[in-house]
Formats: structure tokens, C-alpha cells, sequence
DNA sequence: CTTGACCTTCCCAAAACAGGAAGCTTTATA
DNA sequence: TATAAAGCTTCCTGTTTTGGGAAGGTCAAG
């Protein structure tokens, strides 16, 4: 497979997968004429970063799991501490999203967006009387 | 008012000040020594974006909304303008991480997270079977 | 034989800073 | 007073995960 085919398949863009094998994600072959050439298993293997990824794990944790997934004998708990870990991360960062989007929620619907140049948005960022 | 005062007044790194006069949202004027020298409105103008960015508010809307900040005659619906639309923003973070932490913690709670090596978690990466 | 579709490597850009080096100024201390 | 320490300056690099694009080799079709 050329690195078209794979990109179609894996859903990944050619420069994405040129990427993660520069960080030595994936070794695909090469061909004579210097092209990459890909197996069935670096297909496999980027289907799973695609899907890690889209889970919000960040390459060094696709990289910790892609090894455990190679590792025919490890435990699951070290699988599920790593993701365990990447949960309390998604959490304390939708806590935080939610106390932002609370206070500028309370800031929008104090305005009266009209043409009048009085603004409690603009007063609460100047002064913090919240 | 050298760096390190406002700094400390402002809550907000020298680094990231000094980077915030780089790209123009602020321009502190400097003293014959060739520090920078900063007045109240400086430090008025350091809160503001400290708040604007706790907010989670782009260097970019930032810029807008200290532009609109200055703007006497700029209608308070300009305003919410930009607000509203980065209202628009957290609240889609929001749900993708939610979405994320769904799929996420079904993974986590299916995984038995013992010493043997059979893992929900990975087969699903591997697989998609969710 | 040429055109166009792929492929290659290499370099630059993004967002918003953080870290650190080399060097100047000011302040504190011995 | 001498020196050390703290604070300031600019400049360069690194972070994270790609995306865009240039210059150039290769392959398939008409």
C-alpha cells in the first residue's frame, strides 16, 4: 500500500502518517523507488492511534498504549491507569470549560446587546465585579 | 513600574507580558536604562486581558475586546457579539469532552484492571468494537 | 511524449507562552 | 568600596500536533 491507499483507509491525512512515523510510531517499509510502503499491521496500528487520538489521548500516551498493546503480558491495570489518568484530565478540563462557560454566561445574558455603548461584559473584564 | 511590580500586581508572568508588548496589545514606554516602565493604565490594561484569557477568550478576541474596551461609541451588542460566539466555542468543548469521557469511562469500567492480560480497553482501540 | 497524479524531503507556520544564555543596571551587603 | 545578588534586557529554542507549500523524482494514461 502506497501512502495514499493507507491514508484512505486509516482515515488519516498522508502528512499525519509521515508524521507519526517520524516520531517512531509506525516503520513502514520502503519501496525501490523510495516510496513508503505500508502492511496490513501499520494499518492496523494506525486505525488505533486514530481512534486513541480521537478518544483525546496525546501521543506520548498513544505511544504507552500502542506498546502495551504489543505486550502480550501485561496486566490490564496498567492499561487502566493510563486511562484512568486521561479521565480525571477530560474531567478537570470539562470542570473547567463549565465554571468559564458559567461566568460568561451570566456576563451575556446581563448585556442587553444593543446599540448603547454600556457593557456589563466590558465592565466585569475591566474591573472584576463579577 | 518595572516588570516585576506589575507583574506582580497583574498576576500575569514578565514573560507574558513582555510577549503581550511583542505582539502589540500593550506598549508599556521605557525609562533611559531601557526598562520598561509601565503606568496604572498598563496594569488596567494587564487585568483585562488576564480576565479576558481566565475566560478562555483568544490573544485575538482579546485584542477585539480591548479595542471595544477603548471604543466609547462601540455598541454593547458588539460585544456580546463576540461573547456570545465564544459561548458558542466552550459550549462545543464542552460536549466533545463529554462525548470523550462517555465513551472513555464505559472503557474504563468494563476493564477488570487485574494482572491478566485481557484489556476491553485495547481490543476496542484495535478494534472499534465499542 | 507529455500531462497529471502521486510520491519524496525540507522548511515555515500556528498558539501562547516557558526556559535559558549572555550581558547590562541597580541594589544590598560585607 | 568592592562585590555579590537581584532584576532587567534581547535573542534563540522548544513545546504540541499537525497543515501548507516548494522543489523535484516517479508512475500511469492518453
Amino acid at each position: 500500500m502506497n501512502i495514499g491507499e493507507i491514508s484512505g483507509k486509516s482515515g488519516l491525512p498522508a502528512k499525519t502518517i509521515r508524521y507519526y512515523e517520524d516520531i517512531g510510531l509506525i516503520t513502514p517499509d520502503r519501496s525501490e523507488n523510495g516510496y513508503r510502503r505500508f502492511s496490513q499491521n501499520d494499518l492496523h496500528k494506525l486505525t488505533f492511534l486514530g481512534r486513541a487520538r480521537a478518544l483525546g489521548f496525546s501521543i506520548e500516551d498513544c505511544r504507552t498504549l500502542m506498546a502495551m498493546y504489543e505486550d502480550e503480558s501485561r496486566a490490564s491495570a496498567d492499561v487502566k491507569k493510563v486511562a484512568q489518568e486521561h479521565l480525571i484530565r477530560i474531567d478537570e478540563k470539562i470542570a473547567q470549560l463549565q465554571s468559564m462557560r458559567e461566568t460568561l454566561a451570566l456576563l451575556v445574558s446581563e448585556c442587553a446587546g444593543d446599540n448603547r455603548p454600556d457593557c456589563p461584559i466590558l465592565n466585569d473584564l475591566a474591573c472584576g465585579k463579577t
